[in-house]
DNA sequence: TGTATATATAAGCAAATCATTATATAATGA
DNA sequence: TCATTATATAATGATTTGCTTATATATACA
């Protein structure tokens, strides 16, 4: 019973961070690829600061995490998380977000580093 | 190209819609069962314009049809959306709410006009 | 026809959200 | 060591959200 209520409560939680049309594609393409702060800010034209604080909500509930390599700080899916299966299933069903990054490396602008 | 943004888009919009306990709730109740207002209502314990509020929103984006029966004025899942395929995949990973609708019947509080 | 019931909608308000600007920290490289 | 680059965080402000209260509308029923 108690239970029910809680997984509704995650879930919605979850659902409300993917109700974001930035971090719903960040998701999407850190679900295939790593990638650094500095390659979101190109890919969604963004502010630094504005992205750092998706990245930080998505990783204060566990769903990403952070790791510096060097200079940069890489985020990568947390496939450990418990709802992963739960925003896996979600994932799959919206359109592939590579060409995104395939921009990124004609215009010279993705990190390889490391 | 501008398809897959589009269908990002518009999956953020559900995602946000569903990122609402109460709504995400009722979507999961309606997928299996019509309900009426004031059944939501008793369900929620929550105020019968808030309750419409909520209905509306989802109404809005086609989720979701009314129809009057008698008095009452009954919602269901419109399986004709666009969306729904996408929409069924979220709900089918969520626990079931039918004992909500037991607790009614039990009370005596469930409409079974019509 | 008048009253009760079910619902929708409008207006107002507090809280949450998301961007911006400013600043701090950590690593790199000259 | 100093300047640069990458990032996080704090503070602020505009917008959105979700509730409440008040009111309108439609049906049912005596």
């Amino acid at each position: 019973m108690l239970k029910t209520a809680v997984e509704i409560d995650k879930a919605a939680m979850i659902l409300k961070l993917f109700g974001d049309r930035t971090r719903l594609t960040m998701m999407k393409i850190l679900d295939h690829h790593d990638c650094c702060v500095c390659e979101f800010v190109e890919i969604f034209q963004a502010s630094q600061p504005s992205i750092s604080q998706h990245l930080r909500k998505l990783r204060d509930v566990g769903l990403v995490r952070e790791e510096r390599r060097g200079q940069w700080i890489f985020y990568s899916i947390n496939k450990s998380n418990d709802y992963y299966p739960f925003v896996q299933k979600i994932l799959d069903q919206l359109p592939d977000q590579d060409h995104k990054l395939k921009e990124l490396e004609e215009q010279g602008t993705r990190i390889t580093c490391c």
